[in-house]
DNA sequence: ACTACAATATGCGACCCTCGCATTTTAGGC
DNA sequence: GCCTAAAATGCGAGGGTCGCATATTGTAGT
């Protein structure tokens, strides 16, 4: 199998022909028709149904149309990274971000690193317990996580090097010129919230620290749910209801007006970002990169 | 990218030098040789450390190693699906059912269809949610998944067409040998068990129907978390903890006396097994499909 | 440090694969 | 049933990949 066969296949679906297709791939078209046939042998198998003019495919085929699409896309990424892999050597450094954090702390943090270094980053988004797993089997080099000054650490065996990065305060907010009804709804006893999903690990940290305080007071009512910190902010803006977001993703719209802060009224929560190597990672640049971790931390 | 240059890479990694890659690819070593420069040129990066003479690849590579393994199955994985689909034409159902139900309810059920209908079937084993996931998708013509009667359905907008295929019982078992001492425990308002994972849903389910009303007597003691059913047998069976397997997993040890069914002093669950379709799949063959379900449910 | 050995790279000729161009066959619309 | 457009096939050219023979280059042992 080839990853151009696929991107054939994928091809003659969207244009819904060979002739089409075969432009597409820049073949000509009874070059491009081989190569189906080639393709279609070496899988031993009939992909298209030749029988219709502008050919269509068997209806098996196009239950792997998603299948298809997500090695074509997984492929091409591989290439990628072993490219990037070889032009920066060994000075590459391999991270790992939960997703809030990629958008939040991650980019300057990567800043950083390349600029004392002279290293090249790479950086993977990646839920909590997939960050770990990532650090784990040795995939990445480095995590950057959430970590919550209520949990105990993972690192039972000792076999992380942790730093705390920064704090991050999830402070709950909402439209400005929602601010009044949101109020009056709070005093009723019900809170519209833009919630994380409960098995996320935001999502936990929010129940234990903000929910459960909060239910003896007034109903919860998750009116939204999304593990994306990135798409609770546009739901805020819309007024669907109350976000606890980080403080610096909704700086500059608190300070615009657009958002209101509610801390007078709703508790929030504070969070470190923490970053974790493994302790016995043995690369050379490793250690500089600790310290400039470290540096970080003093500069901020 | 082709899925033989993945091969030959993870040849390389396997046996540790292109001499012995070359015999495992079934290549002479000159070739081989060349063949890795063109990949390497492909790319656009150097894989492999020629500096040292058995070659070792670069540490970014090995970085990928797990991706690149994966991609490797799932290619094939691909090619054979492909094939099946093509040998059976349109004779073919693909099934997505719960982890739970691929080794109960399943494989029974797949049999009656093949034969009936003289149709080929694909069984993919998922989580709930993916099931409904692939189903929405159309990736799957059928799921079979667990339902609870407290649950409602999620067919609120009246997509789906749904059939009771039967019922099953998950009740609490444990080693015969330690019948007495799990009775003891229990005197004692301590329970040690083999849990599902609270985020899955048969973890949800136990939780709602079993746990939430042994919390008032006594004390849980998770010794064990997994999501697949078929690890809690061997763990109830190595004495680890009571376990809430499906009586059509257990029946057999039960009546053995390998284990004991402890539904004298523990709340057992009932669940539905669903099979669920589109309600606007139009292939022919889905509706004598359908009846053979609805057949399946009257034969037993 | 030199030598011997084993691993990898390269030169060369042969073969096969895949391309484009020209042409034929085939399905679908009027 | 004819016409048009799509797909398949014949053919020759060019390029890629193979094996064999051989050169080069790390590595280990004396």
């Amino acid at each position: 199998m080839r990853l151009e066969w696929l991107e054939d296949i994928l091809a003659v679906i969207e244009t819904g022909s060979f002739i089409e297709a075969a432009k597409r791939r820049f073949l000509s078209q009874p070059a491009f028709s081989r190569r189906i046939r080639m393709i279609e042998a070496h899988v031993g198998a009939e992909l298209f149904d030749r029988s219709k003019k502008p050919v269509q495919l068997k209806s098996g085929v196009s239950t792997h149309q998603a299948s298809i699409r997500e090695l074509v896309a997984r492929l091409h990424e591989l290439k990628a990274d072993l490219k990037k892999q070889d032009q920066d050597g060994e000075n590459q450094i391999i991270i790992a971000s939960q997703h809030a954090i990629t958008t939040s702390v991650a980019p300057s943090l990567i800043k950083n690193i390349s600029a004392k270094n002279n290293l090249s980053t790479l950086l993977k988004s990646a839920n909590r317990d997939e960050c770990y797993a990532l650090l784990m089997t040795k995939q990445v080099d480095l995590i950057l996580i959430h970590h919550s000054n209520a949990d105990e650490s993972l690192d039972h065996q000792g076999f992380f090097q942790e730093y705390e990065l920064s704090k991050e305060r999830l402070i709950p907010v909402c439209l400005g010129s929602e601010h009044n009804a949101i109020k009056s709804h709070i005093i009723e006893g019900r809170l519209p919230v833009i919630a994380y999903p409960s098995d996320s690990y935001l999502g936990q940290v929010i129940e234990r620290e903000v929910f459960f305080q909060l239910r003896a007071q007034l109903t919860i009512d998750r009116v939204a749910e999304t593990s994306l910190t990135l798409a609770i902010l546009p739901m805020t803006v819309a007024g669907v209801g109350v976000g606890w977001l980080p403080d610096s993703l909704v700086a500059a719209d608190l300070a615009s007006g657009l958002l209101t802060d509610l801390r007078d009224a709703l508790p929030d929560c504070e969070l470190s970002v923490m970053a974790i190597q493994l302790r016995d990672s043995e690369s050379i640049f490793k250690s500089e990169v600790w310290e400039t971790v470290a540096a970080y931390i003093d500069h901020r």
